[in-house]
DNA sequence: ATGTCC
């Protein structure tokens, strides 16, 4: 017989609740979180939990919920299209000056990172839009332009937003570059960033629509932010176009990043190297249409990843700690997901609280990056054991390459 | 996560 590597949670009066966090702790605030949700009648089949499980705004960071016939913008929330892209390059450690300092710099300038302020003139300067977007953005932005002006007809503040100012930045929080080193000593590029502005202007204008949607049809929840959008109204099919493009957007954002991420390290490092050797490209923030158990379902993965048998996929550890480039095997149970990463233990506050900045060096020595206290929340200690949430995850997913960061830059 | 016109 099969030893199954899954928890279940009933949930009365509701679907089931399958939990791959075998041997990795979840906390309560989760667990009802998670039973809220699983009482919507629109779900199909069960819920999936990934190890990296953490309380969220309305529904779990690290879940899978498969829906039928209605869809929940606040479980997609407003960083649609959130995800990771890594690209393996033929370069080698021996191939890396030894003071690190110079790459971090060249990255940091080529490469808008942090908060874009709109007001013109904020401190002298906007860091986290291009004044004058490269050819990569302008080329990129062609793709997205004609269905912009589409989605701009159903979400009005779409055309207050940075937009095409925005594709190609990093943002700010925990999206970050680095530059990594395999197994092998290969360097890797590495980036996490979603849909900036844009998707937050369309997730935001929906997660409002659909609560005015409940209260004018009397519609009691458990908690505001599972305010759901039935199938066959306006404001469904509205959402599902403007969520699809934030989410090409967001792709997109990742892959002119890469691009000029590759430029800049160019002008530090002069022996000509391929990029691109094995490149992954992933949300873990975003809803889809896909096929399970026989149906058509809309899958949406708030902190997690695709993993169809062979499918490759990224699970970032904190900083300081080990990255991971999967395999998916194609769990069916799962809906073919694996968990976005460690996950929180504690809240970006209490790590503030808990940890000085002593810690923060300890926790990052030899990984060139940001120690001030502005990223004392972002402590490996603050977050679950990365091993332990593999080992909890081994029938999701299997482990191609193991990087460990040298450079991160910071948003 | 975004941006400070909520």
């Amino acid at each position: 017989m099969k030893h199954e590597e899954y928890d279940v949670m009933n949930v009365e009066g509701g679907s089931h609740v399958k939990m791959w966090t075998k041997g990795v702790p979840v906390e309560d605030a989760a667990k009802k979180q998670l039973t809220n949700t699983a009482k919507m009648p629109f779900i199909y089949k069960h819920i999936a939990v990934m190890p990296d499980v953490h309380l969220g705004k309305g529904s779990t960071i690290g879940s899978v919920i498969p829906t039928l016939g209605a869809i929940i913008p606040a479980a997609v929330g407003v960083d649609i299209g959130c995800g990771m892209m890594a690209a393996k390059t033929t370069l080698t450690a021996n191939d890396l000056p030894d003071n690190l300092g110079p790459l971090r710099s060249a990255i940091e300038r080529a490469i808008p990172h942090g908060m874009s302020p709109k007001t013109r003139g904020f401190k002298g300067r906007d860091k986290g839009s291009w004044e004058t977007p490269p050819t990569p953005v302008d080329a990129a932005w062609l793709q997205l332009k004609d269905e912009f002006d589409l989605v701009c007809l159903k979400t009005p503040k779409l055309k207050n937003t940075n937009n095409y100012r925005h594709l190609g930045t990093l943002g700010s929080g925990n999206h970050f570059i680095e530059i990594c080193l395999d197994e092998l000593n290969f360097v890797w590029f590495m980036l996490h960033s979603g849909s900036r502005g844009v998707g937050n202007a369309i997730g935001t204008h929906f997660i409002e629509l659909a609560k005015q949607d409940m209260r004018t049809h009397f519609i009691n929840l458990p908690d505001q932010d599972l305010a759901y959008l039935p199938e066959g109204t306006n404001h469904y099919d509205d959402y599902v176009e403007a969520v699809s493009w934030a989410q090409k957007f967001a792709r997109m954002n990742r892959e002119v990043m890469m691009q000029n991420l590759v430029a800049a390290v160019r002008t530090i490092i002069t022996k000509p190297f391929q990029t691109h050797v094995e490149a992954v490209n992933c949300h873990h923030n975003y809803v889809q249409k896909e096929h399970h158990f026989g149906k058509d379902v809309l899958i949406t993965r708030k902190g997690a990843v695709s993993a169809k048998a062979g499918e490759l996929g990224i699970i970032p550890g904190s900083m300081g700690a080990k990255s991971f480039i999967v395999r998916g095997k194609g769990n069916a149970d799962s809906f073919h997901s694996c968990s976005h990463g460690a996950g929180r233990t504690m809240s970006r506050t209490q790590a503030k609280k808990q940890f000085t900045i002593a810690d923060q060096v300890k926790a990052t020595e030899g990984v060139e990056c940001r120690k001030d206290a502005d990223v004392i929340d972002e402590i490996p200690m603050a977050y679950k054991d990365i091993d332990a949430v593999m080992v909890a995850q081994r029938d999701l997913v299997e482990v191609v390459h193991t990087l460990k960061q040298i450079v991160c830059v910071k948003g």
